[in-house]
DNA sequence: GGGTATCTGCAACTCGGTTGCAGATACCCG
DNA sequence: CGGGTATCTGCAACCGAGTTGCAGATACCC
């Protein structure tokens, strides 16, 4: 959902920022630092990020671990992000597209914990128990990605 | 505990026991009632039970937290169990069965956290990026189970 | 039945995540 | 532009899942 917008880019860096703000009040809440810089961040991220990896990628001007989780935990309210436990059962956090399908492809990797997002086509729709209810369907590669699996392990 | 007997299966009940020990015999440990009993419950259980579910389940004669701990931890190690995060990121068991393939399907319920193994048919083979090595398929099916899309939520 | 490597139970610890509360601040409104 | 207030932030303390180290118990080999 993003209405066309508005301010045509100036610095492509500011446009990306306006862009999270707005999302943001969209949403209905204020758009503070703190929500704005996560946003952006995970909009812009190949991977689904742990909070640990938020917090290293904010740097300096990182935020209170809280402050982080309770951002986090707004945006997958709203429904801005999603999240998922990796395979070392930690969260992991990813900013929701705007071609969203219910369907999604991941890749999991066993060495470093890492989920990449793929293009990968949607699966076909399978057929489920009595009385279950289905709301997304995800397709999940397990095993090593380029980097773990070439370094010997 | 546990007075001895009956090699050859009589008593299904025997006979499952016996097998669980000899499971575990044959993977080159002691065949110690703790591991005994949790293969055996992982065995008979219809989904992937968390170690707080175990717990329940040996009721009275509840192993030590620890204990379970690397029970279960042997039970990967060895290829006699599978280990998953679920949705709220702790970890689920199950026995690895017979007809193990790299391919699974499972529904986890977005309620109560529970994982459900399907037998649905494998999902296609994908392509990955370069230098991926991919080692096992799942497709996940995310939702609500009967109980749960029961109960008002 | 005895000896010993392997297991078990206890206690203390780590780590990811959560809760409560006081002080700060984005945003509404005049 | 400045003031008031509901919303956010940061701190500190907490919780629950999982892990580690070690002393005492025990399955299994002989």
């Amino acid at each position: 959902m993003k209405p066309a917008l508005i301010r045509n880019g100036e610095q492509p860096g500011e446009s990306e920022t306006e862009r999270a703000a707005r999302l943001i009040r969209c949403a209905g809440a204020r758009a503070t630092p703190a929500r704005v810089r996560v946003l952006r961040l995970l909009r812009s991220a190949p991977t689904a990020l742990s909070h640990h990896e938020i917090e290293q990628s904010l740097g300096d001007l990182a935020l209170d671990r809280v402050t982080l989780y309770r951002v986090l935990d707004w945006l997958v309210a709203t429904g801005l992000a999603h999240r998922n436990a990796d395979t070392r059962r930690t969260f992991r956090f990813s900013a929701a597209s705007s071609s969203e399908h219910s369907a999604h492809t991941h890749f999991r990797c066993d060495g470093c914990g890492r989920v990449f997002c793929l293009d990968a086509a949607p699966p076909p729709p399978p057929k489920l128990p009595e009385g279950f209810l289905l709301s997304r369907i995800e397709l999940d590669l397990r095993g090593r990605c380029a980097q773990c699996a070439g370094s010997a392990q």
